[in-house]
DNA sequence: GTAATTGCAAAGGATTTGCTCTGGT
DNA sequence: ACCAGAGCAAATCCTTTGCAATTAC
């Protein structure tokens, strides 16, 4: 038997790939790409396939220790948040930066309103999108 | 002289294909992809082509004739909406029905974060997802 | 007649899958 | 040795583009 119960979290066999991705995603500040995300982690010398840092991300997204979400021109993006809290985030159109809020106006807006139209299950994604000061200065 | 300014609104030239689409758009309640909508077309007996009803929801979404979303597979999802007024959707996640909520509360929020984190030219989307009645009561 | 519109076929671009190889334990 | 994880190449899927034929006005 193994040390630890396969529960839930012991998914990741602690390869040189997932540390090396992990260690981008601490550094990252920013939502990227799974593609920028590859780049960078060669850019670092790192030998590891675009394939797995899909894989690794998607399993990451599901366990909700990094968050993903859409850019408009429907790429996925990716990026480890401070809180594990249920958040939401403004996050720079420009160079991808982001600000957790948090929101519980919103969760109690979204349902509410949803439970009015008779919805059960209920679910929501908000994104704040704009120019972050840095990028705003830049645009002047 | 033409009986509307060319303004800005005067960008189709009214085909069978515009017609058609237009039709269908009234009918469909549900936020529909745009091969959903190609597929009712035909069934209805268009001759259309799909490329051109992405053509139209394209142009017909920058116009905000009708809402465009993006469901969790990554595809866009139309429809025409009752208001023309800011709003946002209460969506089934089972058949794509939808109802219209208004949310001056959550404008606010979103506005209000972003600005208090330094961000400027604030746009935001919020989506609720859930299972309508009927949807639920099917699960059953 | 002339320019906008159509629509097929092909291109694009992000993400996933098949399957074999590799490396940890 | 065994099995999870890696990764290349090929496949998917939605959407856009190139371009010639068609059609509205």
């Amino acid at each position: 038997m193994s040390s630890q119960p396969p529960g839930r979290g012991t998914r990741v066999r602690g390869t040189r790939q997932a540390e090396a991705l992990n260690a981008v995603l601490g550094d990252l500040p920013a939502f990227s790409s799974a593609q920028d995300i590859h780049a960078e982690l060669r850019r670092r010398g790192q030998r590891i396939g675009l394939t797995t840092v899909y894989r690794h991300l998607q399993v990451l997204a599901e366990d909700g220790e990094v968050d993903a979400i859409r850019d408009q021109g429907g790429e996925t993006l990716y990026r480890r948040c401070e809180t594990s809290a249920h958040h939401h985030h403004v996050t720079c159109r420009a160079c991808g930066r982001s600000v957790e809020v948090e929101g519980r106006a919103v969760e109690h807006w979204a349902q509410r309103v949803a439970s009015e139209a008779g919805f059960v299950d209920v679910d929501h994604t908000v994104e704040i999108f704009g120019l972050c000061p840095d990028c705003a200065r830049e645009r002047r």
